[in-house]
RNA sequence: GCAGCCGUAGCUCAGUUGGUUAGAGCGCCAGAUUGUGGCUCUGGAGGUCCCCCGUUCGAUCCGGGGCGGCUGUACCA
């Protein structure tokens, strides 16, 4: 090996923007939210599968990269036979073609659910990550508005389960075929006006952030943020953009009532009449099971997909979420999905009707970690045994066998320093206690036990060093044949 | 992508009206304490002042370009 120059290394330690390392506190309470999500799933009768983070390019529906931008929004590469694959940058898209190539095999409806990290080459936000996790659920073969209704309630057993109070959450519910509707009554229908629908689609999706002024410039002329930079709008005449309003203004005081709106908005347009008619099924279902008060119609839902064929939903945390500096971030929602019909027909030909949704867990995890609802713990360590005598690791190392057998994490460290930055490292491992045996105590057959937790706490009340080093807290000594009995007991106290 | 703000130690930041060895607090390592986490004190390590070009006798500082970060906006299939 070369001489390695101390001043200038190689490679810089740095990761892309929008990736996150995580942490032990971390991974353990996304672990627990990983769990609770599975178990409400399981629950509505859903059963796991699982798909790989790479698929063809064209199985997840995107072009094949052009020259100029290679990467535009999907991470894409080719492999040696020169096919193009991607990274997933969803979990509905890569089920599509599960589902399409083992149709046969599969009972239908389908119901499944799987967790899984997906990728987007975007720019991230506050929430929002270049990769991050996402726990979804899909029914597959029911054109049902029932299969709708249920995911949206699993969707608010979900966040209850999960810590979030009634109140602090809630699901709106939207129709495409509503939205459709509304843009075919003020002559946006047809294929030549889908560019310009699209426009006031994103115009309407942003009524929660902009209110009805921001929205209503976006349906005109267009509108200037913050910065000064000029965002393009729909041009819309002034009575297109007074319907759309009033469209999403139908929200009324119950789900009876906007229901009344929206079909006095869409009358006379089948399409449209169609969606609240189903949006009207799916009401009734949620009183029925008690969900009324936690899932909302609320007529600004849109979602950005173009995949969507019918029921669109999602769910909004209703408490401000801050930063690491306490400003207020806007978070956008932590989980959402839709009815996507002709999505499996894409690999098979004829239309098999789906509907599912996903939580985006990370960023649900980074709004529970804000609020100091995940990983605030730190995971409590291993038992560390000290080496004191070089000499004697032989008999350091049968202790932690010892332990381990008996089912106790426990190590031996592993390190070269002195005794003082073994403790520093126990403490920092957030290790319970520390298995201390000198030549003193092995002469007498023994190990000093010193317990961390009560050695910290008792540590508070003295201040002098001097009496600190004297006092030697919360330790004892213990036979050495009961040192698995006397660690037990210790840990059973805590 | 577009716009605004920003870039000095691991972190948070000060400073240099352009001039010799660039600072603080926190953190890290060590000693005081020959075998004990904390406190205190002492010492130490750690910097191409984001990069390149230009102006200048001289640039961390001024100008231009780039890269990176944050925020907004767009996009989110």
């Amino acid at each position: 090996m070369s001489e390695t120059p101390k001043k200038k290394p190689g490679a810089l330690a740095r990761l892309p923007r929008g990736f996150v390392d995580r942490d032990a506190a971390e991974i353990a309470g996304v672990t627990a939210m990983l769990d609770t999500i599975r178990k409400v799933y399981e629950l509505y009768g859903f059963e796991a599968v699982e798909t790989p983070a790479i698929e063809f390019t064209d199985a997840l529906g995107k072009f094949l990269p052009d020259q100029d931008r290679p990467n535009e929004g999907v991470f894409s590469f080719q492999d040696d036979d020169e096919q193009w694959l991607s990274l997933r940058y969803d979990l509905t898209a890569p089920l599509a073609r599960y589902v399409a190539e083992h149709f046969d095999a599969l009972p239908k409806p389908y119901r499944s659910y799987r967790a899984g990290y997906v990728f987007r080459n975007e720019k991230p936000g506050p929430g929002r990550f270049r990769q991050f996790m996402q726990f979804d659920a899909d029914t597959v073969g029911s054109a049902s508005p029932a299969a709708d209704a249920e995911i949206c309630m699993m969707a608010a057993d979900t966040m209850e389960r999960l810590g979030i109070a009634r109140g602090d959450y809630v699901v709106k519910v939207n129709n495409r075929k509503v939205l459709d509707g509304v843009l075919e009554a003020i002559g946006l229908g047809g294929e030549e006006n889908a560019g310009r629908r699209l426009t006031v689609l994103r115009a309407i999706d942003k009524l929660d952030k902009f209110g009805p002024e921001g929205v209503k410039l976006l349906l005109g002329e267009g509108r200037k943020d913050e910065s000064g930079d000029f965002t393009k709008g729909a041009g819309l005449d002034e009575a297109s953009i007074t319907r759309v309003l009033a469209f999403t203004a139908a929200k009324g005081a119950n789900g009876a009532e906007t229901i009344t709106n929206l079909r006095a908005v869409v009358a006379g347009i089948p399409r449209g009449e169609e969606g609240v008619s189903e949006l009207a099924e799916m009401a009734t279902l949620f009183d029925a099971a008690g969900y009324g008060s936690r899932i909302v119609i609320d007529p600004s839902v849109v979602r950005g997909l173009e995949y969507y064929t019918g029921p669109v939903y999602e769910v909004e945390l209703t408490f401000p979420v801050t930063n690491e500096d306490g400003q207020v971030v806007r978070f956008g929602s932590v989980a959402g999905g839709g009815r996507y019909d002709g999505l499996v027909a894409r690999f098979r030909g004829e239309e098999v009707p789906a509907t599912g949704f996903s939580i985006g867990v990370s960023r649900l995890a980074a709004a529970l970690k804000s609020l100091g609802k995940l990983g605030a713990e730190k995971p409590v360590g291993p038992v560390v045994v000290l080496v004191m005598d070089r000499d004697q690791v032989a008999g350091y190392q049968a202790m932690v066998s010892e332990l381990r057998a008996a089912g106790i994490r426990a190590e031996m460290y592993l390190g070269s320093s002195g005794m003082k930055a073994q403790m520093k490292y126990a403490d920092r491992r957030n290790a319970p206690a520390v298995i201390i045996q000198g030549s003193n105590e092995r002469e007498a057959g023994e190990v000093m036990i010193k317990d961390l937790v009560a050695g910290a706490e008792a540590a508070k009340t003295i201040t002098d060093n001097a009496e600190w080093r004297a006092a030697r807290p919360a330790q004892f000594a213990a036979k050495r044949g009961e040192l698995v009995e006397k660690i037990r007991e210790l840990l059973a106290v805590r």
